[in-house]
DNA sequence: CAAGGATATTTGCAAATGCATATAAATCTG
DNA sequence: CAGATTTATATGCATTTGCAAATATCCTTG
């Protein structure tokens, strides 16, 4: 049983080295800027990135959808889109039952960018977790999922 | 003993949601969502809301250093530190034995205007941990802490 | 089924951002 | 110790961003 009344401690006393956000936003910070030094080359910027990363996994989602999963505002990914799209990367669908909504589809170009891609996301990735064995990485992603699930606006 | 041979998984295989990148944005994502939108009122952006935040609790750092810590590009640090300082929440000192460098304390003013703020970052804190028990907690920051020494470009 | 409200996406525009550069001072090197 | 190099910070400028509004469609309800 977890004691959600403990008092609230200041941020001296916690200390910023032991302050999850805070690392959580120096170690994300980094891992960002390390892909965008890498892709500037590619002319991918991070939304533009992060909607191919989402594309390759995600089969056709809303733009909306597409929106909080590539965590990028949905004006941002618009103009993102028009860039994806016209550089043949991506396809814009008009959705079937909805003539609002769009869907989007990775096209095969937009999957060769993304494999080129991968392996500089997975190298990033791999030295995160260098030295970390296997069970702790296991923890550690269980209670991400968990913060997700406090901390999410969307169900997905 | 972890195998850092092992061979690199594609990120279906992965599965967004198991990928610690993914989750890690996501959730930053939110929590500044969350505190950006809090904090208009009080006329503080992100990078002047970090800086703040900082300087409660490193005492007198470089611009530079102040940089690294708030996860802020040191150019747009420069214009928040402006305003900040004509806001008169912070001072600007030059150092004593460079020259070239200048030193950002907190005034007495922004350090209210700090535990004004606090309250929130700390209730958006507690919502990301809610229901999870102090000693997942302790494992998770540790696990954060080898994370950002892997990741960082700077020794602090 | 018409009217009012909700939802999906795009776009206009002002503000924020980041890269490259400028400036100034410290440090190194021959 | 002069000249070249590195370091710390600020600034010019083009690009990007995000909010708010516009547009188009869908859904609800009397």
């Amino acid at each position: 049983m977890t004691d959600d009344r403990a008092p609230t401690l200041r941020l001296g006393e916690i200390g910023l080295a032991n302050f999850a956000p805070y690392l959580m936003n120096r170690i994300m910070g980094r891992y960002n800027a390390c892909l965008r030094d890498e892709m500037g080359d590619l002319g991918l910027s991070t939304p533009k990135m992060r909607a191919l990363a989402v594309l390759s996994v995600v089969e056709g989602p809303l733009i909306g959808e597409l929106a909080v999963y590539a965590v990028v505002e949905q004006s941002t990914l618009s103009r993102a889109l028009d860039q994806l799209d016209s550089d043949g990367l991506v396809r814009r669908e008009a959705d079937a039952s909805d003539s609002r909504a769009t869907r989007v589809y990775i096209t095969d170009t937009g999957r060769a960018a993304f494999e080129a891609l991968w392996p500089h996301m997975a190298a990033t990735y791999a030295r995160m977790f260098r030295g970390i064995p296997q069970m702790e990485r296991n923890a550690f992603v269980g209670t991400l999922q968990k913060m997700l699930i406090n901390i999410r606006k969307h169900e997905i």
